[in-house]
DNA sequence: GGGAAATAGTTGCCTACGCAACTATTTCTT
DNA sequence: AAGAAATAGTTGCGTAGGCAACTATTTCCC
């Protein structure tokens, strides 16, 4: 009867796991309001800041967000009307849309970053320890080409 | 400088994390589909079942699925209207109302846990390993413990 | 080269849920 | 015992984001 339910220790691990990502976004959500950005704001603004010519067409940014496409549309809808990023047409390939990072985009994302590292820094690395920061990566690595596989089937 | 940014090995580990659940979760949720059942549904009836009496105060429920007393009532709305779960007066203390687990509640979970736990086995249970098991606990315990008390503060 | 299929993006509609305001009740203070 | 403060729950309103439908454009295939 092993699959009908989980032992003490797996349940155990289950619901650690689960239970410990809302409450660290809510506190890395909380350490960001005070920049007036959401994590889904900041993180915007880091994948455009990494792209080439600081700019992404609408479907690569969302297939990076995995957001959908109206998903993407509505978050950058607030974040045009702020004047963080812009929206230009391509001249290459008339159906796609840029999204681009703007001055004061960049500006917005160097102020928040450090902060945002600090956090990363104060609620998850340093409570994992620099053994537990390498054990984390291989840990999920089987976990994510399982459902990696799954997507692509 | 090592508080401005995080190391290779460091922003591996917290992307390969956070990037986990989302797909996880949404493993679980198209498993569960064809019950009828959302894993918000789940986890109020996972509760009720364990609870003394297959019953809650709505506060403690809502404290315990870390959801806001609204968004308790909302959710609670749509299982009441499926016969899940029913609501009751509290004789004692007027103020409160218990969330009851009906008989078509507990036959509902019945039937969805062999195959919500089966997933979990599937999508992470047996990708992490044995060891994995044992590790996952062992390396959020410190973390947990650092944002419950943060949350407490 | 022309029609079929694929791709990019937006909009309408829906659900989920949080906050603030409100009511009802209980507990605390003196 | 009376008023103040705390607690439990619901409702109105706002935001986020998904799906389906739609338009516009491009690519594929014959």
């Amino acid at each position: 009867m092993v699959s009908t339910w989980l032992t003490d220790r797996e349940q155990l691990a289950w619901r650690n796991f689960i239970g410990t990502l809302p409450e660290l976004t809510a506190a890395f959500e909380s350490d960001l309001a005070p920049h007036g950005l959401t994590m889904g704001d900041y993180e915007v603004l880091v994948h455009l800041s990494e792209a080439e010519e600081n700019r992404l067409r609408m479907c690569d940014l969302a297939g990076s967000l995995r957001l959908s496409p109206s998903g993407l549309t509505r978050r950058l809808d607030g974040m045009v009307r702020n004047g963080w990023v812009g929206r230009a047409s391509c001249a290459g390939d008339r159906r796609v849309m840029w999204a681009t990072l703007t001055p004061a985009g960049r500006k917005k994302m160097e102020a928040a970053a450090p902060d945002h590292v600090a956090s990363v820094r104060r609620h998850f690395i340093e409570p994992l320890g620099a053994d537990g920061v390498r054990r984390v990566s291989e840990l999920f690595e089987p976990v994510r080409e399982h459902l990696e596989q799954l997507r692509t089937t």
